[in-house]
DNA sequence: ACGCTCACG
DNA sequence: GACGTACGTGAGCGTA
């Protein structure tokens, strides 16, 4: 091609490439080049916005020549007119330094002319490009949104904001600086610029400056007359500083007859070099704009390799928490940068912000991103304006990316088992993302390794474990939606507010597993994290998905019958009380119990109301008193109507007409699920008329629900873990454990015994295991204390190593701060060496969390291989009720499924232990939940 | 916001 | 000798 010179038509684009480097620095992780560690993070976005910029169509005013304009050093002329010019400046940050020369080889290498000249500022060579090309009748675009080079505007001179995408001409210089373009440096002369330590006017700024170049027509005759200036200080200040205005408006003054070597025609447009711009991006690294380029170019993409470092560099001290890191992600362009950065980094946290805490109805408002700490992203994909449209429906804002697109971006990323997903709670954001069909896979979740290490001792939401742990506290989510009343929704939060909320929260969980990581395998916890937490998050996502169907109308019909007998029972008590008052309220119940009628039963609580519970109003009405015994019948249906038929029926899913609950897996301290909104783990079944709730829960057309539930498998734990002979012979031999407890205590033979003996050999064995007391024992069997105590003692010395167990456990807690289950969960005992009362709390507990917490690893064990086991069956698991799962099946495959889940659960302590007791599965199976249990 | 009460394992 | 007393949960209601 033979070179053009430079003329009429021709269309040069100036680009501040300083401008660029920095933009880049900023929006763009700390990247370093993984084979020795050099920080690259500008250098890659710089060359993604130069490969954006050369891909660009630009229209009809497609460039014909094009440079990129450096600065050389930071001394130039203007300080030898005034020493403090950008004396302000701070020195450019130690990782950006080293990427100053190869953003020139970038430049280079893109085959774009490269220009930087000693003593002088890229804004001086481009004036004095400009100008060249303009004298020569050619037009001018420069792309840059520096303010200081708008006084070049004006006839074939205009400017491109590249972050905007927004041109500049003359109006909108006028726009910005109160005039027009020949008269921007009189203004900035008088205003100044503190950024570049330009002094101007003291007390002058923009506005005013403006207000008297246009009054005086230009800055020298204003000075000249500047006493005719009515405000006083305002004329003072003019005539006082004269002089340093006219020094300020040579330092802003850009230089047209900056020396240039070569001329513009070798500025002219030329293809890159595939082989020399592919060969330094593979050089640097960069995996996916080498990709991208080499695609567009036909070309092979050379292998990136990047050997890592031989040793592993000393870990960087981590800067505070900050948000000017906090990129708002709005362009596919810098989509696709963060995911080359995810790619290299073969890590990201992630969080998304939703309108709702309910994952069935939330919808997408946005992804946050973190890839190394200090450099995080909001993605907004869903917010929408404050105020609806005329018809009432909600209006996205401008400036965000389409979901679907930002989705289909980050599927790959998020479903490729090399990358790691970390978040807080991150079940949340694996069900948002399920509904979107897309499946994350290789998690890890901080809210999982708090649970794994810190169990017993502490919460493990987010903004405890940010404060506990990183000093930092969180922004409250009311500053962005309120509370109360005038809580609002996610989406209708401002993108510029929400960013940094959301930006903070990926980096905090980036933070909080770079501090777990290590703690994980000190406090010898990684196995129960990765085998007992972190496996449960898909399992239990599908579950609470799936969801379990529940008719309303037969809710309904409950309802309505339960008000019925409500209200007869109301009017009973009323007449049996002598006046009207609210039965709901113990309060008033008390009162009238024990003020009004006098009845025997005196105060509790630090409250000093009366306890009207159901034990003291049953010792009431075994008394022969009637109204006690009403107010119990009423209770009892008040219950089940506020609690169940009524509370359940509004969360029923208006689109899949199921129930889906949510299982917390670091709610319980001891490693049990804790489910709620709503909570289908306490679905009543004790009595006759509570378990009439469980009709309600119904297999879909052509199903069964199954239900499968271990037998005694706390006592069976305690039989292996204290080691006891006599318990563990009956397990294998399979004998009614109660009867044969009441036997070996009471000297009787299991066979006739008496119901009342088995009963007693029941609570002890209960008891037994959550650290019996005769107090305790007595009440709850309605016994004298000293008998309930004669009980336990019997117990004990019938078998003594349980009482051997109960003693080494506490002394494992005071020694250690917390006890383990045999499969190593890890439960803190913080109150153990407590005095006072709460000691025999913590003592109690710790001796319960070892058995109560082994049985929920086994149930645990088995979930998480249950989708495999049952993967070729038509069912799907839907609720763990503590030591019984729920399954729904084609009724075909009833039996198959009993099979194969009764297997899964019964040996799924196998091969981690080996219990010396078996585990036994009992199953039943009908329409619905009552038949089933 | 808190305590009481009660549903479950 | 007194103290408070069975372990682990969640939800709805009344009261402050």
């Amino acid at each position: 091609m033979t070179p053009t010179s430079f003329g009429k038509g021709c269309h040069l684009h100036l680009i501040d490439g300083s401008a660029f480097i920095f933009r880049a620095y900023h929006a763009l992780p700390p990247l370093t080049r993984k084979s020795d560690g050099l920080p690259v993070g500008a250098v890659a976005g710089f060359c993604n916005m130069l490969w954006k910029y050369v891909t660009d169509e630009h229209g009809s005013d497609a460039p014909t020549h094009a440079a990129v304009i450096f600065d050389h050093s930071s001394k130039t002329f203007r300080n030898e007119i005034y020493p403090a010019y950008k004396a302000n400046r701070p020195e450019p940050p130690e990782d950006l330094r080293p990427q100053f020369p190869l953003t020139r080889d970038a430049t280079r290498a893109f085959n774009v002319s490269c220009i930087e000249t000693e003593g002088y500022e890229a804004d001086d060579i481009i004036a004095a490009l400009a100008c060249q090309a303009r004298d020569a009748g050619g037009s001018v675009t420069i792309v840059s949104s520096d303010k200081d080079l708008m006084q070049l505007v004006g006839d074939g001179v205009r400017m491109l904001d590249p972050i905007k995408g927004k041109l500049i001409g003359p109006e909108e210089v006028a726009e910005k600086f109160g005039v027009g373009p020949d008269r921007v440096i009189d203004v900035q002369a008088l205003a100044g610029d503190s950024v570049d330590n330009v002094p101007g006017a003291p007390g002058i700024g923009i506005k005013t400056a403006a207000q008297l170049i246009n009054e005086y027509g230009d800055l020298e005759t204003l000075l000249e007359r500047a006493s005719e200036i009515k405000q006083p200080k305002r004329r003072q200040t003019l005539i006082d500083h004269a002089e340093q205005i006219r020094i300020s408006k040579r330092l802003v003054t850009l230089d047209c007859d900056t020396p240039l070597e070569g001329s513009l025609q070798d500025l002219e447009i030329r293809d890159p070099d595939p082989d020399a711009l592919l060969g330094f991006l593979a050089d640097m690294e960069f995996r996916t704009l080498t990709a991208r380029v080499a695609e567009r170019l036909g070309a092979e993409a050379p292998a990136v390799t990047s050997a890592p470092p031989s040793s592993a560099p000393a870990a960087p001290e981590l800067p505070a928490i900050d948000h000017a890191g906090y990129q708002t992600v709005t362009e596919m362009a810098a989509l696709g940068d963060w995911i080359a950065a995810i790619t290299e980094a073969g890590q990201v946290a992630i969080d998304c912000e939703t309108t709702s805490l309910d994952e069935m109805q939330a919808k997408l408002v946005g992804i946050s991103l973190a890839v190394v700490p200090g450099r995080a992203c909001y993605i907004p994909v869903g917010h929408v304006a404050g105020s609806d449209d005329l018809f009432g429906q909600a209006m996205l804002v401008e400036g965000q990316l389409p979901q679907d697109q930002v989705l289909a971006a980050l599927k790959p990323v998020l479903e490729d088992p090399a990358i790691l997903k970390i978040g807080q709670n991150l079940k949340y954001d694996w069900k948002i993302f399920a509904r979107h069909g897309i499946r994350m896979a290789s998690l890890a979740d901080t809210m999982l390794m708090s649970y794994a290490l810190n169990a017993g001792s502490h919460n493990h939401g987010m903004d405890e474990l940010a404060e506990r742990y990183l000093g930092h506290k969180c922004i409250p989510i009311k500053e962005l939606i309120g509370s109360g009343k005038s809580q609002i929704t996610f989406d209708r939060v401002a993108i510029d507010k929400a960013a940094p909320y959301a930006a903070e929260d990926a980096e905090i969980t980036l933070r909080l597993y770079d501090h777990f990581t290590p703690m994980l395998s000190d406090q010898r916890v990684t196995t129960a994290y990765e085998l007992l937490e972190r496996p449960m998050i898909p399992v239990l996502a599908d579950m609470e998905l799936a969801g379990i169907k529940v008719d309303t109308d037969t809710l309904k019909r409950m309802s309505n019958a339960f008000a019925q007998k409500m209200a007869a029972l109301e009017d009973e008590i009323h007449e049996l009380a002598g006046e009207k008052f609210n039965v709901g309220s113990p309060k008033q119940l008390g009162e009238i119990l024990f003020d009004k009628m006098s009845l025997a039963g005196g105060k509790q609580g630090k409250t000093g109301a009366y306890s009207t519970s159901a034990d003291v109003l049953e010792d009431l009405a075994a008394e022969g008193h009637d109204l006690p015994a009403r107010i119990l019948d009423w209770r009892q249906i008040s219950k089940l109507k506020s609690t169940y038929t009524d509370a359940l029926q509004t969360h029923v899913d208006p689109d899949t007409g199921r129930v889906h609950t949510s299982y917390s897996i670091t709610g319980a301290q001891t490693g049990r699920l804790a489910s709620t909104d709503p909570n289908l783990q306490n679905i009543p079944v004790r009595t006759e008329e509570g378990r009439r709730i469980r009709e309600a829960f119904l297999a879909t057309p052509g199903h069964r629900l199954v239900s499968l539930d271990y037998s005694q498998i706390e006592l069976r734990i305690l039989a292996h873990v204290a080691d006891i002979p006599a318990l563990k012979q009956a397990f294998l031999d399979g004998i009614d454990i109660h009867a044969m407890t009441a036997s070996q205590m009471f000297g009787v033979p299991v066979e006739g015994m008496d119901p009342m003996i088995r009963r007693r050999a029941k609570a002890i064995n209960f008891g037994v295991i959550y650290g019996i007391s005769g107090f305790g024992l007595s009440r709850n069997l309605r016994i004298p204390r000293a008998e309930a105590q004669a009980f336990i003692d019997t117990y004990f010395q019938r078998f003594p190593e349980i009482r051997a167990y109960m003693d080494k456990t506490v002394a494992d807690a005071k020694q250690d701060g917390h006890v383990r289950t045999l499969f190593g969960r890890r439960i803190n005992t913080p109150g153990i060496n407590q005095s006072g009362p709460a000691a025999g709390g913590a003592r109690r507990a710790a001796i319960n969390a070892p058995i109560q917490g082994a049985a929920a690893d086994i149930i645990r064990r088995a979930m998480i291989r249950m989708p495999d086991a049952i993967r070729d069956l038509p069912a799907r698991m839907l609720l763990q009720v503590h030591d019984e799962l729920v399954f729904e099946v084609e009724e075909s495959a009833v039996d198959d499924l009993i099979a194969a889940a009764r297997r899964i659960m019964e040996g799924a302590a196998e091969p981690a232990v080996k219990l010396n007791v078996p585990l036994v599965v009992d199953a039943g199976q009908g329409m619905n939940w009552a038949e089933a249990h």
